[in-house]
DNA sequence: CATCAATAGTTGACGTATCAATTGTTGATA
DNA sequence: TATCAACAATTGATACGTCAACTATTGATG
């Protein structure tokens, strides 16, 4: 079965596959999934955030952020409440019980990327961060 | 706001960022979604295929090619046949229709990788071809 | 001060992928 | 030949992400 993909579509093509492939994995690897984890492990750095800013950090639609903090909220991993001075946000935060499995959770997400990026060099990932970041940009205004 | 995500799980983070973003700016640029592209241009290549060998090609579960190929049947853009000689595979080829479409398909989206990756050397694609190749082998077997 | 554009968050509709379970068929083997 | 494992395809349940439309609030401008 010949595959007749120029080099730049086969790019594409692993792309796709490859972050197919991810989710699922990483979510029987670690127990969560990865847009979760992510959500959860930013809270865990700045401790309280509006869910836009939260939003622009993880990169993933507002309506899939609600979605997933009212999920949190009902598993007691996270709380939100309003503020006084601007009644249109919703401020985040962990709870204790959300701050201790996090830690748990992040254990589990080092030991799958590093199986997943077990061969590579320091200066391979280098590269491959700056590379995804350019096809990044090169499509961002499309 | 700073980033304590170490180098492995920022490639993670850009991976699943990069490819969220690719699905639906592909689709608009094109015109059809990137896997239902890959199923016609295989299709192209190969004139007639049963179900499960053309599953393995675009490597997206068989939940997911049952339903696709059914719609694009309904689009008239392929057939679906059974082989006497063995009554549980359905074979599958493009109609005209489809062979005229996805000429226009293919150029729309050589016209979408080449503005991904614009800006790539022959080498630099080389190189994150591998890089996506080993990725996936790293994972595969979780 | 009234109006109106911008912003934050939510909801609904939709497409797509996964997994698990099911149907129907085939082929090997006891 | 009867049985049973393997296989192809399908269906149902579930999760995730997008976009578009909507609500409520805010703040600036006439």
């Amino acid at each position: 079965m010949t595959c007749l993909f120029s080099d730049q579509e086969k790019i594409l093509h692993l792309l796709k596959g490859l972050s197919n492939q991810i989710n699922p994995k990483f979510e029987r690897c670690t127990g969560i999934s990865s847009s979760r984890y992510e959500l959860l492990y930013h809270l865990y750095q700045v401790d309280e955030v509006n869910q836009s800013t939260l939003q622009k950090a993880v990169n993933i639609d507002s309506a899939a952020i609600t979605r997933h903090l009212k999920q949190l909220e009902v598993d007691g991993m996270v709380v939100r409440s309003k503020i006084a001075s601007d009644n249109r946000v919703t401020l985040v935060r962990l709870t204790e019980e959300g701050r201790n499995r996090i830690l748990g959770y992040k254990e589990e997400k080092v030991r799958f990327v590093n199986t997943m990026l077990n061969d590579f060099s320091k200066e391979e990932l280098d590269m491959v961060t700056t590379m995804l970041n350019r096809m990044q940009n090169n499509i961002s205004e499309l």
